[in-house]
DNA sequence: TTTTGACTATCCGGTAACTAGAAGGTTGAG
DNA sequence: CTCAACCTTCTAGTTACCGGATAGTCAAAA
């Protein structure tokens, strides 16, 4: 696979796939004879899980840490666990916070007749947790 | 309220406070005679929605957005709702995108045994769908 | 077979949103 | 009065990209 192809499989710009490449987060399983990096499944694997856990906020850092807990086979599965669990406990917080956020914007939505007129009942209703 | 007040109550840095006063996406509401940033209820309920927005990948430009819903008088409340309807719509995909990274972290813990050896099925079942 | 258009490469510089550190003024408790 | 814990502005650094220039590659069309 060339990057254009994975990049469109996994949603992620070509140029930031090649910026993975670059700082060595996922790297091209190889290059072609004219310099192409190439790509496999597992390439697609990882590259969409980074790009979920990165548009929840985990650096690139946590994200190369997550990785690695599958690629360090001296790593004993019970790190693997600690380390998982932890992120999943991110993970629930998030979703929670999320979920504020949207009631936020529905109390917002909710509170707008659309009616054309400027009486939205603003920060009162906004941010109340 | 002081500036560390303020960024403690809501969970930022001072420094990022202190950046969004520059950038005046929340303005203090006053100056103290020493020059000490000045901040009420509303700045931290701003602050907390700022907080929570940015988190989930809203740029500060769209935060300003939103914020400038609840200021702008002369914005109509059908454009509130519009917009707020639009982010409404982003926070869902976002919603069930979290949902499926928690599915695939959880996925590694429940398969990893921690039995501490390295037989966690990876990429395998990471970044399924 | 050449050419054209869509790929690919590297390199360099820029941007967004902070973040750290330095140098110095302010405040309130002891 | 002093000292710690605030606060100020300023500059520079960091992270995670993104855009553009310049140039090589490749495959289908003319």
């Amino acid at each position: 696979m060339n990057i254009s192809e994975v990049a469109r499989t996994v949603g992620l710009p070509v140029k930031t796939v090649r910026y993975y490449a670059d700082i060595d987060l996922v790297a091209p399983i190889s290059r072609n004879a004219a310099g192409y990096r190439q790509y496999d499944d597992t390439s697609v694997r990882k590259l969409t899980f980074i790009k979920r856990a990165r548009s929840f906020g985990f650096s690139v850092k946590e994200c190369r840490e997550l990785l690695g807990l599958y690629e360090d086979k001296d790593r004993s599965s019970a790190d693997v666990r600690t380390i998982a669990k932890e992120r999943l406990e991110d993970i629930k917080v998030k979703q929670q916070e999320l979920q504020l956020l949207h009631d936020e914007l529905n109390i917002l939505v909710k509170a707008c007749k659309g009616d054309n007129r400027p009486d939205c009942p603003i920060l009162q209703g906004l941010a109340k947790a």
